[in-house]
DNA sequence: CCGAGGATTATCT
DNA sequence: GATAATCCTCGGA
């Protein structure tokens, strides 16, 4: 079984870890319960300094507090009141950034995933960062935990690299009313023509 | 197929 | 009190 990525791997910018997590698999595993994973095929970097998108572009709060931590914890928060969105925290600690993982292509458990998707089709099973999550059952629970164990059973292994010539860029998604240049720096990472890239 | 609007609540101002 | 790194349903074409 395959380690999973080292602290050294997030200790780098936000930008270079979105991309770098492109191809890499997305482990979930829970007590009793078959293997979750998947491979990434869609990232976000948020980086805290003049991001005026992320949340890590005031003070640390109860919430964004993730962000200022070791690379390599989870940061997850709920979105719309209803939403887990699941972050890997990247750079330094003190530095605040973290990559939004916001879809994956299922490889191992689909019958549970959709299990806990009910009357969903295949590709609306991960296809998007919250469906992503209640497929996956990444809840509050899993915030902060090292992801650089199996302890939390929550994790990245390495996985086929992605070519250069198969990635997307662009906006990130769902930004509001960020202001430009944020609203439409390319900081939203994907594979060209995977089905379950969201939207 | 597409766009509009509602759901639902923790968090911060 | 307003907002939010989203998803789903529904109505119309």
């Amino acid at each position: 079984m395959p380690e999973p990525l080292p602290r050294s791997f997030y200790d780098q910018s936000a930008l270079t870890v979105a991309r770098a997590l492109l191809g890499a698999i997305l482990v979930r595993a829970e007590p009793g319960q078959p293997r979750l994973s998947g491979i990434i095929v869609e990232t976000e970097a948020y980086t805290g300094l003049d991001d005026l998108a992320s949340h890590g572009r005031h003070k640390p709060t109860p919430r964004n507090k993730p962000m200022w931590g070791p690379p390599g914890h989870a940061y997850v928060y709920l979105s719309r009141g209803m939403h887990w969105m699941l972050n890997v925290v990247t750079e330094a600690e003190g530095a605040p950034a973290a990559i939004l993982i916001r879809a994956i292509r299922p490889v191992e458990g689909v019958e549970l995933m959709a299990e806990r998707r009910p009357g969903r089709t295949p590709r609306e099973l991960t296809s998007g960062p919250a469906r992503m999550t209640r497929a996956l059952n990444v809840t509050q629970a899993l915030n902060t935990v090292d992801m650089t164990t199996h302890e939390a059973g929550l994790w990245i292994e390495p996985g086929q690299p992605v070519l250069e010539e198969q990635v997307r860029t662009g906006p990130r998604v769902g930004l509001g009313k960020t202001p430009e240049p944020w609203f439409s720096i390319g900081w939203r990472w994907w594979v060209a023509g995977d089905e379950y890239v969201s939207r």
